[in-house]
DNA sequence: CATAGATGAATTGTATGCAAGACTAGAAAT
DNA sequence: ATTTCTAGTCTTGCATACAATTCATCTATG
């Protein structure tokens, strides 16, 4: 499985890195030939990453890199946002100096990176801060869903950073953020966290509804939307 | 993909039936004997079981059903109750006449298996309410994130709700979060519903606590709580 | 007697082959 | 011209075979 195991990951980050569009069919002949290995580990690469939602597997139908509908897509920020307020709140009661200087660390690399209108580096140093928060909750498990969902949003989450000014009140949001979390205010701490995470999700789906409403199956849709 | 649909239902259901019990090998040789066919979908199936965190597959060295340490199962738990909080919350906001309906109906089921004291029964219909509960939240993405780990707590739900006078207890509480939603008070069906939670979680991880001080190997709990 | 090493058995990881269902294109019919 | 049926091709699903690693047992040595 070792084998296997890195296809996991290689195939995860290509899909993340937008290598494979949302939509674009992951045929597993060609996967193989790619990594030059048989058919059998890049099956269970896909199964794994189809468990986690990352990708849709269709029995009998091939693999897709996962559409979701501009519904879906919002539903999975707000339940991003609900899942960061607990992290929140729970840092709020349970912070350490260690953490404390952890979200510290990773809000001055958000600084600098936010100064320099470096959105790429943004990228990357607003991954760290929120992930020192769900470290801070102290809660393992519910860091690793934390993890989880974050991974599964960034490919979307990047673009919408692309904008210098959204940069800077992003940059804000976090200090007011860190500022409630220090305070041990569980409640301001989880609603500034919910507005920080929703604001981009609705501005997102919103984006997305406006570029999907040229041409999409509702198919997808449909499949993603249903219990 | 058919057949490795099948089998990762029936193994899923034969590990929240207690069947292979938590730390039981799932050797792959025996279960394509059990199922009659080969190895290949059950390794399909073990893996996709284990990317959900069902069980727990080490490279090399294969499945085995996951043993949270206690500390872990609290963890557990108490995303369970952030989560549900997450639903009632967004339930009370979005209520439909639909929604509410579906969980009275769900509460008059559990009603008349708690005045009978039958657990086995309430524990199925518990499930039904916390379900039309999820439901309720109109998210349906979160509703899965919700089902999901409420099918791996299952588990250690059940054998908690045995004693009879927690099935009154825990239908009071139900009744108390039905009033919250139905009033459309937020905060308060998500801070009845994060109790009602976390005080099983809490009971149910001081019991095995009490039960693992007895001999079980550590590494487990290692492994589980590391980040 | 305990411990370390080695050898053999058992189990997992990967490749390959074959069977069965899905997709494509073309022909026939309305 | 559009739609439906059909034949062929392509892709996925499963089984089997082999390779590689881990685990267990036995032996040898301190």
């Amino acid at each position: 499985m070792s084998q296997a195991f890195r296809l996991k990951q290689s195939i995860e980050d290509a899909v993340i890195a937008g290598e494979f569009q949302p939509g674009d069919r992951l045929d597993e002949a060609s996967l193989a030939e790619r990594f030059g290995v048989s058919r059998t580990p890049i099956r269970e690469a896909l199964l794994q990453l189809g468990a986690e939602g990352f990708i849709d597997v269709r029995p009998r139908r091939g693999a897709i890199v996962s559409v979701p509908s501009p519904t879906r897509l919002f539903e999975m920020f707000e339940t991003m946002a609900e899942i960061e307020s607990a992290c929140g709140r729970l840092a709020a009661r349970r912070l350490t100096p260690d953490n404390d200087a952890a979200m510290e660390a990773a809000h001055r690399a958000c600084e600098t990176a936010a100064r320099n209108g470096d959105s790429e580096q943004y990228y990357a140093d607003n991954r760290n801060f929120h992930e020192a928060i769900y470290r801070a909750s102290r809660n393992s498990f519910l860091a690793d869903q934390a993890f989880a969902l974050h991974k599964r949003l960034s490919a979307y989450r990047r673009i919408q950073l692309r904008a210098r000014n959204r940069l800077l009140q992003s940059l804000q949001e976090h200090a007011g953020i860190l500022q409630a979390i220090r305070a041990g205010d569980e409640q301001l701490a989880a609603t500034r966290l919910h507005d920080h995470v929703l604001v981009q999700g609705e501005r997102f789906s919103d984006m997305v509804l406006g570029l999907s409403r040229a041409g999409q199956s509702p198919a997808e849709s449909r499949r993603e939307t249903a219990k």
